[in-house]
DNA sequence: TATACTAATAACCCACCAGTCATTAACTCG
DNA sequence: CGAGTTAATGACTGGTGGGTTATTAGTATA
């Protein structure tokens, strides 16, 4: 038999090295590209082991159980990050509106488009079969997401620059759009006809478009009914 | 020990009994019931069989494969309302907002509430580890789903009540939102504190006030910037 | 009541997998 | 260099689940 296809591994180190330093990071690399490309349950705790050049009893000497893994790879690649994104949206200066699509557009560079938002993809596929999971990531991930929406539209409330809507449901349809994409190219994005595809680009600036300034044209530019 | 917890089934038919007729709709609908709650990987064909009161076997004896199963799931609960719903817009009289309103009024009652809704999460979830399954919704579902909400912007468009939008990306940010309910409630919709509960009414209220006039101020409305 | 047909069953096959543990061997330090 | 420490291993366990098949038993007909 050939060697095993998926032997094209980040591997060649000595075997039975002994790295401990080195280990989690790799585990956790790994944990995210499978987690990602199979999601929680279909990933093998073995191909993870693997992938990191480990047998899978290292795996579990360096996490207690498939679970406190998952948590570990969501802290690494997004609670994390979450500090970052409200000092920058804090520190920048311009309209509203100007830090919206800022705001959206750097969000896909750095997150949507990267292999980080297949957890997001995921947990929202297998949260009601992992009910602890699903907690744990709405106290990490969603309240504090919730938070930088709601932070850009009070901005433009304030200014004066939005109409002032509720800010309990107003933040959906900014984030609702976003967090669809993430999921479509997740999981259609891959097997689908070319005339389906969605180009990132072109959606966000529909749904920005959309989001500023609304699908009826300005009453003052609305021509007379031309229905028949 | 107790009998089973799930024992209580819809079932003290007569035991092997044959119904060759009833099978395949009770089967349909069991199989409905345990896709929707635990996804399709996670669903165990013999409970399937269980829940409809057969065994095993007799599943098999009627769908030959679990995907089989599925795919005969989606066309009864999705596929086939398709009609109904096209010539329910085609008939509409009343402005395109209007039909709009109505349209995602209607759609959530008459589907996003409903049980089957949670097959199009579902297929999101999954569909990057079920390829066919993928293309098949993709097909069946997807295409008409997006040639429904087209026919409806077009309309706007025609009667000069919409912008001139792009169709191609213009559905999205009606579709979006749409669907992230449908995901949301299928997801962490069970396991989440009562304070970030969505409710749909409300969501869709915020979804159509935005979609239809957008965040920003009219023009004619924009005070003077009062930002400090 | 006897015979033929087939719906329904249950045991079975085979492959898979999270997590454990006794064993091995790499490194350290005296 | 040799003994002690511990990182790493891989065989093992207990359990699961899709799909198959030989067998059982309803039903119809004469």
């Amino acid at each position: 038999m050939t060697p095993s296809p998926d032997d094209h591994l980040p591997v060649a180190l000595a075997k039975r090295a002994r790295r401990k330093d080195a280990r989690p990071g790799e585990l956790l690399a790994a944990a995210l590209d499978l987690f990602v490309e199979k999601g929680f349950a279909a990933t093998r705790a073995e191909e993870v082991a693997r992938r990191a050049g480990v047998s899978k009893g290292t795996l579990f000497l360096y996490f207690s159980s498939k679970e406190e893994l998952f948590k570990a790879v969501v802290r690494a690649s997004i609670s994390d990050r979450f500090p970052g994104w409200l000092s920058e949206i804090d520190a920048y200066t311009g309209t509203a509106a100007d830090l919206l699509r800022y705001s959206m557009g750097t969000w896909w560079a750095r997150y949507g488009a990267t292999k980080a938002s297949g957890i997001s993809k995921l947990v929202m596929s297998e949260a009601s079969n992992f009910p602890e999971l699903a907690m744990f990531y709405q106290r990490e991930v969603v309240e504090p997401g919730r938070e930088l929406i709601r932070r850009i539209l009070q901005r433009g409330i304030d200014s004066g620059e939005f109409r002032a809507i509720d800010m309990n449901y107003g933040i959906y349809p900014v984030l609702a759009p976003m967090l669809f994409l993430v999921m479509w190219k997740h999981s259609f994005g891959g097997c689908v006809p070319a005339a389906s595809q969605i180009v990132p680009e072109d959606y966000i600036r529909a749904h920005l478009d959309t989001v500023l300034h609304g699908l009826c044209l300005p009453a003052d530019q609305k021509p007379h009914d031309t229905r028949k």
